[in-house]
DNA sequence: TGTCATTGGT
């Protein structure tokens, strides 16, 4: 091959690193094909990459064409790789589809390449074409292009699809077996993906225990994720950063903190994915405070929060009361231009939802691009925290409106809306549209939100017709909240059938504080030591109350009789008072 | 020169 005087060589190579505009490309263009340039093979790899980072498909397809003397697979190949890693994949397959009206220039390695272009886009339509031509022109029997269009066909949600082209397969290598159980993983099927991974007749690769171990974590598989580890342990004396990021996040997900915290601490090198994992890991197993430590440590190694880890801290934030914190954090998401996407936005609002900054709330809902069911959700929870039930209302009217479907969590925040406000009429009618207009079948707790509504509006009969007619066996949710509406209404020969129910099938301190809220609001003093031999027989400790104070941007956590009034806290307080008397008064 | 892998809110 004849090789350009190396200066001139030298100047293209600068000039095609340059971001150049299509003008000046020209003149850089008739210098490559005037000068001999362009029969060095690595300076039309460059040539190649180029155009498709620069240009549009057709105008990149066509200058490569011309420039070149004889048509080459490989650098055609080039531009499809490259137009798959950018942000629209759909140009290699225009690439492809010009090479296939020219009747040239295609090899093998062309079609895994540009299926995996479809796989980005989720283009199902263009995969089945590929398949059909690799099928008529001998391509299919490549193991590499059955298995590109197993993972093709597993993103586009065709795993019938992907699971006929693995079960036609006469060879399969442990990338088959990887490209199955990954598909299986992305599309939820984790029981299938751990069935698949049992059957595999080679050798498991790092690539596939990853997979594996994702499945482990999102269906609580914890013992298999254990034995994964021993197998990962095995092989490698240090795990790599994504092999050990997957174990702790099984170990995250399986809500086994202690082993996470270990996987944690001997990673010898941690990124945002890891102190991600330990942060929402925490925040899910209601270790708030915990996890804004970690945040902390995180900064403090110097790590910057992106906008993934963002919203589990705002929600540690948001179930802290840590407004000081959380405020601090929106304004890092400004100050830092961190991309302000529905997570973001959702969790915000439920900050300030829940820490009373309704308008700040409102702020952040209204000034959201894209709003989805779990978004409302958080507004809706605030406004019927707040008791703002009419407002809920007519935002639960909106967000029918426009176009989104309620679910589970919309009827509990908006029925409790209704409860918290009174409005008895509105949420008998939302409680019977739902399963009558938006195919959500009412749970347990939206059973309890009804009690709850009806008995807080002295309807407690009703209330109790509701509760005997309910499809599911009631729970210790249910019968204090008819325990609270005997206790408004002050009925308590209906208590008492329901204490019955209680004493035989439930062991849980709050009902014992719920009772004895009742038999002291009927000063019925005498039954209370009853109630607390009865605890003491069950076996029944009183949890410490518990309440959060935020200081200089911490939040610390106090037990009972370390302050004196924690407000939240205040009506137990109360109960735990008079039965502390009363143990005064038997004692005397 | 081609195929498979880690983190998110009510």
């Amino acid at each position: 091959m004849t090789r350009a005087s190396s200066p001139l060589k030298t100047i293209l190579v600068t000039l095609l690193q340059e971001p150049l505009k299509v003008q000046s490309f020209a003149q850089v263009h008739c210098l490559l094909l005037t000068s001999g340039v362009t029969q060095d093979f690595s300076v039309l790899v460059m040539l190649a990459e180029f155009l498709a980072s620069s240009q549009s498909p057709s105008s990149a397809y066509f200058t490569l064409k011309q420039t070149l003397i004889f048509p080459n697979p490989f650098l055609f190949n080039s531009l499809i790789t490259v137009f798959t890693q950018t942000s629209s994949p759909q140009s290699a397959f225009v690439v492809y589809k010009y090479l296939v009206c020219d009747g040239f220039s295609e090899d093998k390695s062309t079609y895994p390449l540009v299926l995996k272009s479809c796989a980005k886009f989720s283009g199902i339509k263009e995969a089945r074409q590929i398949h059909a031509a690799a099928t008529k022109l001998g391509f299919l029997s490549d193991i590499y292009v059955q298995n590109a269009l197993i993972h093709v066909y597993g993103l586009c949600n065709c795993y019938q699809d992907a699971g006929i082209m693995f079960d036609q397969m006469l060879v399969r290598d442990v990338i088959s077996w990887s490209c199955l159980i990954s598909v299986c993983v992305k599309g939820g099927l984790f029981g299938d993906a751990l069935s698949l991974f049992s059957q595999m007749d080679v050798d498991p690769n790092i690539t596939t225990l990853v997979s594996v171990l994702v499945a482990c974590g999102r269906i609580g598989e914890l013992s298999m994720g254990r034995s994964i580890h021993g197998l990962l342990l095995k092989n490698a004396a240090i795990l790599g950063l994504i092999v050990g990021n997957a174990l702790l996040d099984m170990y995250v997900k399986c809500e086994s903190m202690d082993e996470a915290r270990k996987v944690f601490e001997d990673l010898p090198v941690k990124d945002v994915v890891t102190w991600t994992s330990v942060i929402s890991g925490l925040v899910q197993c209601k270790q708030s405070r915990e996890a804004l430590d970690v945040f902390h440590a995180m900064q403090a190694s110097g790590m910057e929060p992106d906008k993934v880890v963002l919203p589990s801290v705002l929600s540690a934030c948001a179930s802290l009361g840590a407004l000081d914190c959380g405020r601090w954090i929106h304004q890092y998401i400004e100050w830092k231009d961190i991309e302000q996407d529905v997570h973001i936005g959702t969790a915000l609002v439920d900050l300030y939802a829940k820490c009373g900054c309704l308008e700040m709330a409102l702020n952040v809902f209204h000034g959201m691009i894209y709003k989805n069911v779990l978004s409302w959700n958080a507004l809706l929870g605030g406004l019927a925290m707040h008791e703002h039930g009419k407002v809920a209302l007519s935002y639960f009217d909106w967000m029918v409106r426009t176009g989104l479907k309620p679910n589970d969590v919309t009827f509990i925040a908006t029925l409790g809306a209704c409860s918290h406000s009174g409005l008895v009429e509105e949420g008998r009618h939302l409680f019977a549209s739902m399963l009558e207009l938006y195919d959500v079948t009412p749970k347990i707790a939206h059973y309890g939100c009804m009690v709850d509504l009806l008995g807080r509006s002295g309807l407690v009969e009703e209330a109790y017709e509701l509760v005997k007619t309910m499809p599911m066996r009631p729970d210790v949710l249910i019968w204090g909240a008819m325990l609270s509406a005997c206790k408004t209404s002050g009925n308590v020969q209906l208590s008492q059938q329901i204490i019955g129910h209680l004493e035989l099938e439930f062991s849980d301190s709050g009902v014992f504080v719920l009772l004895s809220n009742i038999y002291a609001a009927n000063e019925r003093w005498g039954d209370i030591p009853m109630l607390r031999s009865l605890m003491r027989k069950k076996g029944i400790k009183k949890e410490p109350g518990s309440s959060v104070i935020e200081l200089d941007g911490r939040a610390h956590e106090f037990l009972v009789g370390e302050i004196k009034y924690p407000d939240q806290k205040e009506e137990i307080l109360m109960i735990l008072y008079i039965l502390e008397k009363q143990m005064q008064i038997d004692g005397q």
